[in-house]
DNA sequence: TTGAAAGCGCTAACAT
DNA sequence: ATGTTAGCGCTTTCAA
């Protein structure tokens, strides 16, 4: 046993993954030959009954795993793919990162997921961390707008899906909701209800759902021929405080708003509480669905974000598993849910 | 240039990586050896200006990005942890998971996250493939009872925090809420509020959660003094259908109870939902608390998912960076909020 | 059926 | 300041 392999190693002083046994442990304990160990291991034929028992016996007996570490450097994929997006705490986001998880595990993959928090710098930091390890693909929900520091990475065969917005300034697959239309009518149908002055409070005009969800409302308007006080109008952060105040002064102006458009979840939420406040009934459409809402009587533009998720996912696989197509856009629809808030006439 | 690198490899079939360049690459072209662009990628020192600036320049005409799979493999830390949990898609989970996030993020790694779908095979699957790629350390929201499987992990090194529920049959750090005594002073708040019939509707009861819950309201009632009929208890899955029967049962009984304990958040947005179709003032107070909750006046029993997550994953870091204790179980509070559901009299 | 040898791309140790 | 060599633990290739 003076040559056995653990004796030999030149570098003891930092303890590798704890000094677990290697398949070269397993095989000088089983009396055979390294290639063999892979070969039972990995379920390889070639291997007699009576072999492939010692080999698990010798297994068991030191408690391998498998390093693949290793396996993964030889064999050049990582079967594991990256998730960027803003932050896993959003409700939005949660459906949207399991839906990706399954398609991933269904083609034997691990998922690392990695919270932007709408920093354009994080994102790329770590865009470029999942890169270095040699994920198979990445499907990103951009913070940024210019993405042409993938282009190396695609160059390089990472195959790469834009998901919930578009990467800026390359081209790439894309999975949107269509956010234009959704916000179109949903503020179509708070004017078919009677409104006329309505107000649309959004996320920040960098985003660009925010923009298009603008749009949306801006061609509703124009549909109906309806004008548009810039007053009415309110890009911003998503905080309590910013909303808040948007809220406040639409409904204090002389000729108040008496509807109002949320740009999002988040924004829908603090509107919701806000409104709640006031004895005024003010009508509200909020774009994306919220937990509790129908309780609540809140009518929104629902998108589906698992659905989002699995069809950036499968598209991702489809590249993984090498479709020579020029990179596409797909637009999931958007369903308005009905609930009250949106049917209430002006007051 | 005839013996380049490209050219004398002997596996062109697969395309490694998209054959990307490696520092072997990147050495020739800048005319330095290989430990020098090694030095340049990683900011050490002992490389003069100049050369510094020539393997800069190969690096960015090639397109380089070092292959830490490369690099996990020779120092024998991945700088990844592992999360897995039951279900990204739970609001529960969410912010959990980012904030396990935002601590590695701290150490500098990354997270890999895992749904096990509440499946025990599901889980211990997912755990032996995160410890197989050697992550540095996992944290587990167990589904399973017995983890035991994880004894020749934790042997050699890995380091593991459970996480909401405890581990099975093994020791190891825990983090938990302390869901026993935020049942019972849910309960309590129920009783204090004149209710003597009171209905708890729970989790499955292989749940550690659930089980501690219902010991709570068991506790609740023997501390006042009143008696539990069994009917008023119900464990089962989450499903809707199971808990609106539940709830059906238990309010169409000839003495029915006049107030409820929903046991988780799934459980009291279903229990909402069926009491908002009743007449009947029926006293509701659930464990967790939930989005919008305020404005449906409902009183909750509150952990803090984050607070969890963050614990959990310091403990983590903290075996990581080498500290030699015995493994610990950590008890979070939870807070009692108050908002009208839970102080209806009894009708 | 089995195994020896080469090498994935990097870093550690040791020259120069 | 820079380069050379020897692995990390596995899979691939090829020979026995």
């Amino acid at each position: 046993m003076a040559d056995n392999a653990r004796t030999t190693r030149r570098t003891p002083a930092t303890a590798r993954y704890g000094n677990r046994p290697t398949m070269k442990d397993v095989a000088a304990r089983a009396g055979v030959g390294l290639k063999t160990v892979s070969r039972v291991v990995n379920g390889e034929p070639g291997v007699t009954s009576d072999t492939e028992r010692r080999v698990q016996e010798a297994i068991e007996a030191l408690g391998f795993r498998r390093n693949d570490s290793a396996r993964i450097l030889r064999k050049g994929r990582t079967a594991s793919v990256g998730l960027v997006l803003e932050d896993l705490a959003d409700p939005f986001y949660g459906p949207l990162s399991r839906a990706v998880e399954e398609v991933a595990r269904a083609h034997g993959a691990l998922l690392i997921n990695g919270s932007s928090a709408e920093d354009p710098g994080r994102e790329q930091e770590l865009v470029l961390a999942l890169c270095a390890r040699r994920v198979d693909g990445l499907i990103v929900i951009p913070a940024g707008a210019d993405h042409r520091y993938l282009e190396p990475e695609i160059r390089a065969g990472v195959a790469v899906v834009f998901v919930d917005r578009p990467a800026g300034r390359i081209e790439a697959d894309t999975v949107l909701s269509d956010s234009f239309g959704g916000a179109r009518s949903g503020v179509a149908h708070l004017i078919a209800h009677g409104h006329r002055r309505i107000g649309f409070i959004g996320d920040q005009p960098r985003i660009h759902t925010a923009v298009e969800r603008l749009r949306g409302y801006r061609a509703a308007m124009e549909d109906a021929g309806l004008p548009v006080d810039d007053a009415w109008i309110s890009l911003g952060s998503t905080e309590p405080a910013r909303v808040r105040q948007a809220v406040t002064g639409m409904l204090a102006a002389p000729e108040p708003v008496t509807a109002l458009f949320a740009g999002n979840n988040r924004v829908t939420v603090t509107v919701v509480r806000e409104l709640a406040l006031r004895d005024r009934p003010v009508a509200l459409v909020g774009f994306d669905d919220i937990e509790l809402a129908d309780l609540l009587g809140i009518t929104v533009v629902a998108q589906d974000a698992a659905a989002l998720g699995r069809t950036a996912a499968e598209r991702l696989f489809r590249r993984l598993d090498g479709i020579q197509e020029p990179p596409a856009r797909a637009e999931l629809p958007t369903a308005l849910v009905a609930r009250g808030s949106g049917e209430r006439p002006p007051a």
